[in-house]
RNA sequence: GGUUAGGUGGCUGAGUGGUCGAAAGCACUUCUUUGCUAAAGAAGCGUACCCGUGAGGGUACCCAGGGUUCGAAUCCCUGCCUGACCGCCA
């Protein structure tokens, strides 16, 4: 949520910065800031109101007390309390719209963000590694799993739906050898502190974190929306410190967990979604962020090097891109989004996503942090996947593939897997 | 799911219609003092919003939402949550 005090102080400019991303958000800074305007008219008014009621009914009390008659002021009050009430109102309208339309607004691309209108001018900030070469034709994922017996997607539309997998034998093994591996390096190596959340969230979460109220398509809900299925440990994991004033000693806090993640993909059939890249269910180790504002941007590079070294450690070839202002998520100032090379598809693949939202949603949640002079002031979040599942798994079938058919294991995967050779 | 007891400030815990934003203790901050790794004394110490250049002033908040009343932490209703016991269960 954008701070009303910064729109008030210069709507121009933060019509210009929405207008960056594309889309039609910034017609609605005009209708905010005269509920704004109407709101704090309104409380104003009640509030003198409120004081005179609070006075005269304790001189009510005083005469009762003395055994006089207070009829004639009585009366007076409860005229005080209907215009009171009617004030409210016409003050809670408003501010209702205020807030309705305010959750509507995206975050503000940070001002160094490359502007652009779609992903195509997303600019390359790194590369990693190179392209590997075969002696032999490669196969992608799909055939490589079916012929090893790693995944079976017939097996898991038996008995749920299309967009599901279920990985069975060393595919299973090597889906809970990288769980177990990713956790392990961030928490070893990147001192974050794990938890293990519950998958399905309240609504208050999507709120806090952005999904709502615009997303709620994307998102599994039960109990008619008042519960969701999580579409990323970012959700439960960020949430876990709503509403929470923080010691300023407490920072940076860096929390990873792993979830599996559900969505709905409405309308991503028939992009490319073949094998495990799109699925409506997938696992994902997270990494959460809580800074002290000044230090959120460093902490993405930070966070962003984290990610990229789940990589490096497998020994992937990865790309690192930054989001321009028209492919930039709604929430968030600023994202890099890393890709690996998968040589099957030959194609890079998203397999982490590292945001900076700065105060955006800690406004929404109303995480704070007590700074040193006693002040309350919003925190800065930010979330990385560390990474995504499928598609490492993708990568790592398609870039360990040997010319007999068997996929060699990663050297960091070996005590995780057991075994040196996947079939 | 049933029965029952509760939900008050960072914590513990008073407070059953007006002078309660709320006693007291603990914790914390600053100062004073003695001195040494501790003790004593004093003051301060919730959140949000509104008005004001400022100093400052005001309003709301005692789980949430309604209601009764001139006036609600206090009475009534609903919901949520927590504990205990019972049922059920991995």
């Amino acid at each position: 949520m954008l701070d009303i005090r910064q729109l008030r102080e210069d709507p121009e400019a933060i019509k210009t910065r929405l207008k960056a991303r594309g889309g039609e958000a910034w017609i609605l800074i005009d209708e905010i800031l005269s509920c704004d305007e109407k709101r704090r008219a309104g409380e104003t008014e009640k509030q003198q109101l409120q004081s005179d009621r609070n006075r005269i009914s304790k001189e009510i009390g005083a005469l009762r007390k003395e055994g006089k008659d207070a009829s004639a002021i009585e009366s007076r009050v409860r005229e005080i309390g209907e215009r009171i009430k009617a004030i409210g109102e016409e003050a809670d309208t408003a501010e209702a719209r205020q807030i309705e339309l305010l959750l509507q607004v995206p975050n503000l691309p940070h001002a160094d963000c490359p502007v652009g209108s779609d992903e195509t001018a997303n600019p390359v900030v790194r590369e990693w590694g190179t392209k590997p070469t075969f002696a032999f034709e490669t196969k992608d994922h799909v055939e490589i799993g079916a012929r090893l017996g790693l995944f079976d997607f017939e097996l898991a539309t038996k008995i749920s739906t299309g967009g599901f997998v279920t990985f069975t034998g060393a595919g299973a093994r090597l889906e809970r050898a990288l769980i177990q591996f990713l956790l392990d390096l961030h928490t070893e190596t990147h001192g974050y502190d794990e938890v293990s959340p519950p998958y399905i969230i309240n609504r208050d979460c999507m709120f806090g974190t952005g999904q709502l109220p615009k997303f709620e398509d994307d998102m599994y809900g039960l109990e008619n929306g008042a519960f969701f299925l999580a579409p990323t440990a970012e959700v439960p994991v960020t949430n876990l410190y709503r509403d929470q004033i923080l010691k300023e000693t407490d920072l940076p806090v860096k929390v990873t967990a792993y979830t599996p993640c559900f969505r709905r993909e409405a309308g991503s059939a028939g992009r490319e979604s073949r094998g495990l890249i799109r699925m409506h269910q997938f696992d994902k180790i997270e990494l959460v962020n809580i800074v002290h504002p000044d230090e959120s941007y460093a902490q993405l590079e930070k966070l962003t090097t984290e990610a990229e070294a789940v990589l490096q450690r497998l020994g992937l070839h990865y790309r690192t891109i930054e989001l321009c202002t028209g492919d930039v998520g709604f929430s968030s100032a600023k994202t890099y989004d890393i890709e690996v090379w998968a040589p099957g598809h030959g194609a890079y693949l998203e397999v982490s996503s590292c945001s900076n939202f700065a105060d955006y949603q800690a406004r929404r949640m109303k995480l704070r942090f007590k700074d040193a002079a006693g002040n309350n002031r919003f925190c800065h979040t930010l979330n990385g996947s560390g990474t995504a599942l499928p598609r490492l798994y993708v990568a790592l079938l398609e870039t360990y593939q040997q010319a007999d058919g068997t996929v060699k294991v990663p050297e960091a995967l070996v005590p995780y897997m057991k075994r040196e050779t996947i079939g």
